[in-house]
DNA sequence: TCTGGGGTCCTAGGACCC
DNA sequence: TCTGGGGTCCTAGGACCC
């Protein structure tokens, strides 16, 4: 085994441990007084300017605000939560004590974002163990989670669904079809809302309809990876590995919507050379060098476009990323208000071992 | 629902080559 | 020479996820 490969388990678990309400629960952690009240975070924590809502406490969301809403609107639902704006680095300190918590059991820990990870765990007694996980998390960093548990990673991910708030459930084999089969496909993880109404237009519109749909329909239909891996979530199948390898990341990106829309085509390429020169910092920190420079640009209302080149040779270097993505930026025609400027810059794919 | 920011992966079409 | 077919690479866009 390689130190840099981490542990890569075939276990008879998955478990998924997820936070209950995360951000929203740091932010209580450290303002008791909010304990109970509906609190929305996400933006600059003013609800009048443009953003949207990163976590909403469940008190928030008795009032239909969600994640993903304009803030706007969430003040408008519920006008006596209390609006804060995001901070990173705190939720990112706490989900290292997190993940500490969770790595000090005999598991593999495989991490999926600040609130969310799967557990590779060879037990007799998987419940035991997640309330075991659940007590541990409740007592390093007074947080609460669910944990779902399965036979695979989508069937562990989809139990933690019904385990929130605050639970545990299992979700294998045996249950899956009569817990998944009258469900609509969106419940499914990695089918979204427009996948399903592609679906549905297919005639396919809960998940018993796609486990019996025709992987070669599907394949025509929704392309020949996509369609018959549709099928097989359906079937509740998925991958059992779980590993505790670092991420290694393909791109780093930053992007920006501005308060007011930019017309003046000066300040649009004195912005995305500011971006550029983030993207830069970040790739010096990755340690590796960039091979390809993207620019995106949203117009006013919500049109994105993007354009992209190919740097002649790998480079870590400010200047040539900001040449690069100021070159980019010609290609587009600026004729109209612009929302959003965003700079991606991508590395080398891991090359294939000879 | 007037729609953030940071990512990943897949698809389709055109270019290019033999 | 009005014209095949397949493979691969590149690019833009779309969908999804947290």
């Amino acid at each position: 085994m390689r130190a840099d490969t981490g542990d890569v388990s075939t276990p008879e678990w998955v478990l998924h441990v997820d936070l209950d309400e995360f951000i929203a629960a740091v932010e209580v952690a450290r303002r008791p007084e909010l304990r109970g009240r509906p609190v929305v975070v996400g933006g600059s924590g003013d609800p009048t300017r443009r953003g949207v809502v990163a976590t909403a406490s469940y008190a928030a969301r008795e009032f239909g605000v969600h994640s993903g809403m304009p803030l706007r609107t969430a003040a408008r639902r519920c006008p006596d939560a209390v609006f804060l704006p995001s901070d990173p680095a705190a939720y990112e300190a706490v989900s290292e004590r997190v993940m500490d918590t969770l790595r000090a059991f005999p598991v593999v820990v495989e991490v999926l974002g600040w609130d969310e990870a799967f557990l590779g765990a060879r037990t007799d007694d998987p419940e035991a163990l997640a309330a075991d996980v659940r007590r541990a998390v409740a007592e390093e960093t007074g947080l609460s989670c669910s944990v779902g548990i399965g036979d695979n990673k989508l069937r562990a991910k989809i139990a933690t669904g019904f385990a929130k708030p605050a639970g545990i459930y299992r979700l294998t084999r045996d249950n899956w079809v009569s817990v998944m089969a009258d469900r609509p496909t969106d419940a499914l993880w990695g089918i979204g809302r427009r996948t399903a109404a592609r679906l549905a237009a297919a005639g396919l519109r809960t998940v018993a309809d796609l486990a019996r749909a025709d992987p070669e329909a599907l394949a025509e239909r929704f392309g020949p990876k996509l369609g018959p891996w549709y099928r097989q979530l359906a079937l509740g199948a998925g991958s059992t590995e779980v590993s505790s390898a670092p991420h290694v990341p393909r791109s780093r990106s930053r992007e920006t919507t501005f308060e007011q829309d930019l017309t003046d085509p000066a300040m649009i390429a004195e912005q995305v050379v500011l971006l550029a020169g983030r993207v830069a910092r970040d790739v010096v920190a990755e340690g590796r060098p960039a091979v390809r420079v993207t620019v995106k640009v949203r117009f006013a209302p919500f049109l994105t476009e993007t354009h992209g080149v190919a740097l002649p040779s790998p480079t870590s270097d400010a200047e040539e990323i900001e040449r690069a993505a100021s070159a980019v930026l010609r290609q587009f025609d600026l004729d109209r208000p612009v929302r959003l400027l965003g700079v991606r810059a991508e590395f080398a794919p891991d090359r294939p071992p000879p």
